[in-house]
DNA sequence: CCTCCAATCCTAATTGTTTTAGTTTATTCA
DNA sequence: TGAATAAACTAAAACAATTAGGATTGGAGG
């Protein structure tokens, strides 16, 4: 048995490359363990099984969103600051269509992962700030930019928008509703 | 050998049952046979899988669903009818937590389940047109609309907000965003 | 250099799932 | 009544997750 030289991150990367190369197809153990040439046992030794992978995969994918939404929001305000949130994390869940429904899956009575999803929250809370939004409207208006980028990503990932229509251009129509509501402070 | 009395409906009505009882659990043909009081292959005489299962009760869904936009929507004209359609949308994905998502789901290659899918589309158009959206923007003004809809319910029903604010005064902040760009016409 | 121990990888086995094949029995209808 | 059809069953193959336990490797400390 020469030791195949795995480690936890090796198994990630592994299943979070599958997971992407075909969303569709479901993420097994026994698919990772071929992948990595070795048998499905052995992933044991790395990741607690394969909802912990699916764990693992999510957080390193939320960082990665988090940080990419981080960037995009960085030096701009306003109006521009949305546009920028949006299509930064739109580029994320095509670059990564797999991967990123995970990062969107609650997990109920697990504080650490709850404690990273804040990293994807905080820069849309930023940019809608930088509009004059009122505080306690700032949550509702979150919500309402968060759903519909994830619907949208959703719906554009899985082939959910059925006639061939510039797809792009619908984009483009729901920032700029999503811009509206920023456009004119009280 | 008494016989069961099963039917194609009876099955599809178990797994949807089963599906809104418990969305976060996976629908397998076992727990759908334990419930029906068979053995699992017996399953087959009426459903040609459980992949034909989860399009049966899908498309049912669909049915559902367009019936309750269509419903809403009639004899409502504008904004109304907007906020009309985005409240039956969501009340039904709250309702019917397991199988909203199947309704949603697209099927590369079925025409049929395709055709079926307008069913949902065709109230979202009607309702903004009569704001007075133009032809060439209709198609996109949909997309948001249902981009929206759709990334919002998917992260209520699975508790994917995760601060314990109000969810009812976020969708009413979406709907008026989406109304907004439904209020002036050209 | 050598021993030892912990980590890694394996095989074997259990459980639970889908699916096919073939059999039996109930129901229907000619 | 008797034959055809449909619905249920048993048996079994294929595949996945997981656990248990055993063997080997590789490195740490003497």
């Amino acid at each position: 048995m020469p030791r195949a030289g795995l480690s936890a991150d090796a198994v990630v990367a592994v299943a979070a490359a599958l997971l992407d190369a075909d969303p569709a197809t479901e993420l097994t153990l026994s698919r990772v363990a071929v992948e990595l040439g070795v048998k499905t046992p052995s992933l044991y030794n790395h990741v607690a099984g394969l909802g912990d992978l699916r764990r693992r995969v999510a957080m390193a994918g939320i960082v990665e969103l988090g940080d990419a939404l981080r960037t995009a929001v960085m030096g701009r305000s306003g109006p521009d600051a949305v546009r920028a949130l949006a299509a930064a994390y739109r580029a994320y869940a095509v670059a990564h269509p797999g991967i990123y429904p995970l990062t969107q899956e609650a997990r109920p009575g697990d504080p650490e992962y709850a404690a990273l999803g804040l990293r994807t929250i905080e820069p849309a809370a930023a940019a809608l700030r930088s509009c004059d939004v009122a505080e306690d409207e700032l949550i509702h208006r979150i919500r309402a930019v968060r759903s519909a980028l994830h619907g949208f990503v959703l719906l554009e990932t899985r082939h959910g928008f059925g006639i061939p229509v510039d797809i792009d251009a619908s984009f483009e129509t729901l920032i700029e509703i999503l811009v509206t509501s920023c456009r004119t402070p009280a």
